[in-house]
DNA sequence: CTCGCCCTTAGAGCGTGCTCTAAGTCAAGC
DNA sequence: GCTTGACTTAGAGCACGCTCTAAGGGCGAG
């Protein structure tokens, strides 16, 4: 069972573009195949490797790392250590984010309260 | 009590080039003032305004919508339902993006514990 | 007085990550 | 047989958000 290119950018919510872009630019693990007529024709298995890399990617890992990333898979087995060590640093890196968003977003909730606070009140003023 | 660009940008991490921009780009409230020899000097309140702009940045905010914040309170007072709503749509957007890395990153955590078992059962088999 | 440094401006340049274009091929439906 | 539409390629173009350059001014330390 193989899939065409639209079939993989509506699964994944990437575009056929960027599926194009994502395979020159040397993010998967390999050619992808082509049906008779020269059209690209995913297995799952490349499925379920753009799906991967898309929650990288979405999660804030630079293309240049999951080109490391995907070089690492590619190259076989013997370099998991490599893999983890690049995944747990990523992982680092997100968490931090995290952590930095929710603050700043505290802060702006802080606000959001102030100007509800403001505007209930005004609302009362206007009913007295 | 007033602070040159390069205090400035020491407390808010941004660069001084950065600074400039966002003036340029009008983020800012109002025209900062400048010292006998025209250079910037920021008051307090600036910083602080810095300080809210660089917190929306930093959790996503395009500076486009960050003009309009900043034109909304450099018009004065009367719209502040305009700015709430503002803040809100952007709270939701964060809180969206927030799940979605969550989620991501669970998938990831996942695969880095796949690793780490991996890994783990090797090094017993290395050590029996 | 001179050196070194930080500041000024307008505008160009750049890194990232797509996104789109142009020209052409192929298969299926009418 | 012809049209339609999805696909192919290489490469150009674009949005965003800075980041840097060039040319010049002013000020404090020695």
């Amino acid at each position: 069972m193989s899939l065409s290119i639209a079939e993989v950018a509506e699964r994944t919510g990437l575009s056929a573009h960027t599926l194009r872009y994502y395979e020159r630019d040397g993010l998967m693990l390999g050619e992808v195949g082509r049906s008779a007529s020269g059209h690209r024709s995913y297995t799952e298995r490349e499925l379920g490797w753009i799906e991967l890399i898309s929650k990288l990617r979405s999660t804030g890992m630079p293309i240049r790392d999951v080109k490391k990333y995907a070089a690492l898979v590619r190259s076989g087995n013997g370099n998991e250590r490599d893999r983890l060590a690049l995944l747990q640093a990523h992982r680092e890196r997100v968490l931090a984010q995290l952590a930095v968003v929710q603050q700043h977003l505290g802060a702006i909730e802080y606000k959001i309260g102030f100007y509800s606070d403001l505007l209930e009140r005004d609302e009362d003023g206007a009913l007295t």
